[in-house]
DNA sequence: CGTAGTTTTGATGCATGCAAGAAGTCACTC
DNA sequence: GAGTGACTTCTTGCATGCATCAAAACTACG
């Protein structure tokens, strides 16, 4: 094992770690390993053939993120997110895409908007098929195309983190956007685009807001509602 | 060395690591080693008389935390800021402490509330006296006092590593809560326990922005003026 | 004198050994 | 049978060695 190691770096470079980390992250968020599971160094080496060095840096990196817990002389599992946790990131969202929006209002004409409004047609065929994956996917978009639009990368860069720590939670979550609200949240959309077009600030960030408070309220009651039954599901 | 290090482990527990975090934060904030500075594994091991992997860990850390620069195989260096970086931790300094303060306007009364309105009569002492040093500490305490009292940890957390981004600006920025700022400054925080008094979310929220808005316009044209010359100062 | 190729240096990235500690297990006592 | 104590096991935390690689220094050549 150690000579298969040696040999894959010198091939790879030192790409390693960083794919690493993105691995176990991607192994945390779907749900591969489930709340609360252990995640014992010497059993993560052994899987990705390499040594605990690099796997402890990645799962420092993972506690940072809030994605894994790591109790001193005992071991790291996976974080167990708490309900309260959601809406304080959902609060937190409304804010970080309102800013976006506002500043992306203020940006003028700007490649973006062109992306955002064939979002919305698309968004609206995906729906009229009753495509929820794709669907979701266009959500994605919109709202991560809104947040780079804003021009501002300290911005980006902590929204990417909160929603690592909201993808965490998509479990509970992606029952959310479900037929019922799809339809309002276009609508939604649509009047945030047409606040970017008239190059209103206030008026994006205020429709922005709107739209992603709406969505955390559907999004508790439907935690509400069946929480635990989709956990096992994307695994 | 091998020994003592083994007898301080017994002693102390594991708070090596994060001693050693802080510490390395510390000196990176302070200006000890500026931007740009080199900061060799080795060397810092054998300043904190520990071996390089805690240095390791503590370093990924810290680039984590957007302070210092890690270039694979190459070293790690204290980031140099940009003005860019700056104008845009402004802008979510901005977004998170107009959350923090609807928030708190939403809770009704809390022990908070006094604890603003004191600060405010020692900032106008403080001002009176021309204690700078004094009314930088209030300031503080005052965005503190209200992000914390908004009672969302994840808020908490996200507004603790944009403050550190910040606070590793203050070469920059020190000169900024100048004389001529600080009676406008007061009454803007006035103004925003006037609204949570009011339980105006909304208001506290604006006021609260438009505060920090002021500020940072203050604190751009500071950096305009004498950047670079109070640079060592802090050191 | 400038430039390309080569060597040397110095730092990182990873693997591994060892000690310390926490948690669960088992036996022993009352 | 229940509770308490020692013990075993499993895991982390840190130290250190070695290979790798980037960049600087040096040399030779045009």
């Amino acid at each position: 094992m150690q000579e298969v190691t040696q040999l894959r770096k010198g091939i790879q470079g030192s790409a390693t770690q960083a794919t690493l980390l993105d691995k176990l992250r991607k192994l945390v968020l779907s749900g591969e390993y489930p709340p609360g599971a252990p995640l014992p160094e010497l059993f993560l080496a052994e899987e990705f053939e390499v040594s605990r060095t690099p796997v402890r840096e990645a799962l420092k990196q993972l506690e940072n993120e809030g994605l894994v817990e790591i109790r001193p002389k005992v071991g790291t599992f996976v974080r167990i997110p708490t309900r309260r946790e959601i809406v304080e990131l959902f609060q937190l969202k409304e804010s970080l895409e309102g800013l976006a929006a506002g500043l992306l209002a203020r940006r003028g004409p700007v490649p973006e908007l062109e992306i955002l409004k064939r979002n919305i047609e698309e968004s609206e065929r995906a729906e009229r098929r009753a495509d929820t994956g794709k669907y979701a996917e266009l959500v994605h978009e919109f709202h991560w195309t809104i947040v780079q639009g804003s021009d501002n990368s300290k911005l980006v860069e902590h929204y990417g983190r909160l929603m690592n720590q909201l993808a965490y939670h998509r479990i509970v979550l992606e029952t959310v956007e479900r037929p019922a609200r799809m339809r309002a949240s276009i609508r939604e959309h649509q009047s945030v685009v047409d606040a970017l077009l008239e190059k209103d600030p206030v008026g994006a960030e205020l429709a922005m807001r709107g739209h992603v408070n709406a969505s955390s309220l559907a999004a508790s009651r439907g935690a509400d509602a069946g929480s635990v039954t989709g956990a096992e599901k994307e695994a």
